[in-house]
DNA sequence: AATGAATGAGCCTTCATTCAT
DNA sequence: CATGAATGAAGGCTCATTCAT
């Protein structure tokens, strides 16, 4: 059953790997001059002179590439949410969870928090810039909102209602079921960088106790 | 038992409202025009200038009052992570709740979600810039993480503490449940506010559906 | 035989004594602040808030004595002109050298150099201030141009024609003459000031070798 | 017998003439208009703004080629410092003096002061604005004490000492030598342009007198 | 008389962007 | 394509001066 959406899928994906992966050694440099910078000050504080230098090009050059200094913000910032987002676009997601009938929610949360994560720590710095920025630029708002709106979570609905039918995961709206289990996975990540930035603790554990507590919750009582 | 560090908790309390309570209403009028800005342009690409003529005043106003334009942000970011916590600093919380030996855990994070998200729908801007700008400001996020550390965990660790001996919660570290519960109920906000920033749902109802998650997690089984 | 400008001479004096006199004790606080910061950071680049925290009083107050800041710059390098040339406005000068109708030119110098060395040291600041303004301020410069053509060049001249009838002085005109004098007197000071500022020397023997040096030049022949 | 520390003065002699003698022509631009400007209200009081109009380019330009305002200044005024002292640091000024064994001191002091007051007329704004800044800017004052203390002073006290030898000048320290006859051509000077800024006289005549007072000084005595 | 909050013009400096080379 | 000098608008901040209290 071919995706009704498959082909914006694909295009989604060759934009997120970057303008037609035609890509010059000076624009690689000007885009990771621009992420270091970005992330560090900030949108609005970062200076394209700053970028330039880092980058070791010319003023004039960013511009010849990026119209403005949005531009050059949109071009990293559009993307990672893309790519961010990308194994739940792929078809092959889908069909791989709910083709092995046996597995157990437990496998699939793991299996999902182990990747974003691994992505998330490989792509901290433009994370951090998507996230920071998303508020000031509607575009990338809406561009965000689109895409899990109608992409991620209309994948993980279809997933978490095979789970229910299941009877792996409670009756709740699967919304809810998504944030619980994404708002779990982000408070441990965010707590791990903002409280304790420094602090190298057993990922792997980390993530298995989440998955209980996701599972059973706080309550003691029906663990006997 | 009266705490060891009551007088710095008065002391905060005290500077969090606001540097002596003695604000002229031009001073107010400055503050009001520059959470305004900050929050909607964010700190970086807020202009002096506008904010002046927001709050209907001259420039050379506002730096009569704050020496510089950070100044004027922390003033304003400072205090509010102060206010956001203090409930928990005040020595009647841990007593009223502690002393009612026979209440519900439940009760208690129904209470706490529903003062806490009232506090921040009320002062929703003023998170927002206090969230924005930590991470460009190391004061302020030393001033948070101090917060946090020593006062809030402290509190709430004695609270868990207490309901994990009274089997109302699992054997888990209390920094690990404090973090499940709050990353619910901060998850359900955002999820409100960025992603459907106009759907008014009842909030009561979404608090009871969120600790429900929160006690008992996704799984349906121990629910007999 | 009086003098034709006794009357602006005694009116120059009293000036130079201050407004009248009458100075309440903060407007002495604000010339002494002024002074200070005038000598230290030059005119334009002092302000006047500094001023007024200096001389403890508020900023407010200056502008109720000195309309502007120019007119607080004149109140102070004004008088200190005059008095500069205090001692030779005064009719007794004239009349205490020439009466010693025996003295020697050499005694001459030497009293004028001590005595205007010696106010050169205490009003070290505010002779800094006037020579660093006047050019820039032409009223300033009228004022002191008129007072040294009119005033001290024409007693000093007297003075110089004196002594020549004596035969103790060249035939040179008087005003080469004095040149000389104040030239190595002021370059003498001056070295010691800008060259040497902390060379402590016996001032009294400096003077005499400077009095030798005017008299009977460089040149050691016709000293036998 | 080659100067010890010739190249630091090589060196010197090329960072009088300019950074490396390659400058725009924006930039001779900016630098007549500073030099104008800073020359006539002194550095504090000038903008830069007014610098730009009368330089005919934007203001930008200036902090293009010159990193702040300060900058500016001691890019004109520490270069003329060094020009001034030019003369006194070639190898061949001594030589050329020194060589010629019969010369009287007389046509030293003339060469010296014609070469001298002609740079001083040539370069008047330049060096108003060096003797003006000099109090303000430490650096400006280190950099002047060296040159006169290492430099010309050195030269000129071998130059003097030979003339000693030669029993044309008196026995008198080479430094009190120096001061008296700088004192007196600087007097000279400052006389025209600040008393008499208008009036045209016979230079030549000037220093001529001017050399007879430095050889033998006001009494007439000697002269049979 | 004294105060000090308020003003707004002006200052130095930065920055995104353009364009001739 | 790349460069970097040039731009000029805008920014944060200071300051002399005023005025109601």
């Amino acid at each position: 059953m071919p995706d009704q959406n498959e082909k914006w899928v694909t295009e989604l994906l060759r934009l997120a790997e970057g303008d037609d992966g035609k890509k010059t050694e000076k624009q690689v440099r000007i885009l990771e001059a621009a992420v270091e910078i970005f992330s560090e000050k900030g949108f609005a504080a970062a200076s394209t002179s700053e970028i330039a230098q880092k980058a070791g090009v010319a003023e004039g050059t960013i511009f010849r590439h990026y119209k403005t200094k949005k531009d050059l913000l949109l071009s990293i910032a559009g993307p990672i949410a893309t790519k961010l987002a990308a194994p739940f676009i792929m078809r092959e997601f889908a069909a791989k969870v709910l083709d092995i009938r046996h597995e157990r929610v437990e496998d699939l949360f793991r299996m999902i928090a182990k990747d974003r994560l691994a992505f998330a720590r490989k792509h901290y710095k433009l994370l951090r810039i998507l996230i920071h920025e998303i508020p000031f630029h509607p575009e990338l708002m809406a561009q965000v909102q689109t895409l899990f709106k109608e992409i991620v979570f209309q994948r993980m609905e279809k997933i978490i209602l095979h789970f229910q039918e299941q009877g792996q995961i409670i009756e709740a709206p699967p919304w809810r079921v998504l944030r619980t289990a994404v708002s779990l996975f982000v408070g441990m990540v965010v707590t791990r960088l903002l409280i304790l930035p420094d602090d190298p603790i057993d990922e792997d554990e980390e993530i298995e106790r989440t998955i209980d507590l996701l599972m059973h919750g706080l309550s003691p009582k029906p663990r006997v």
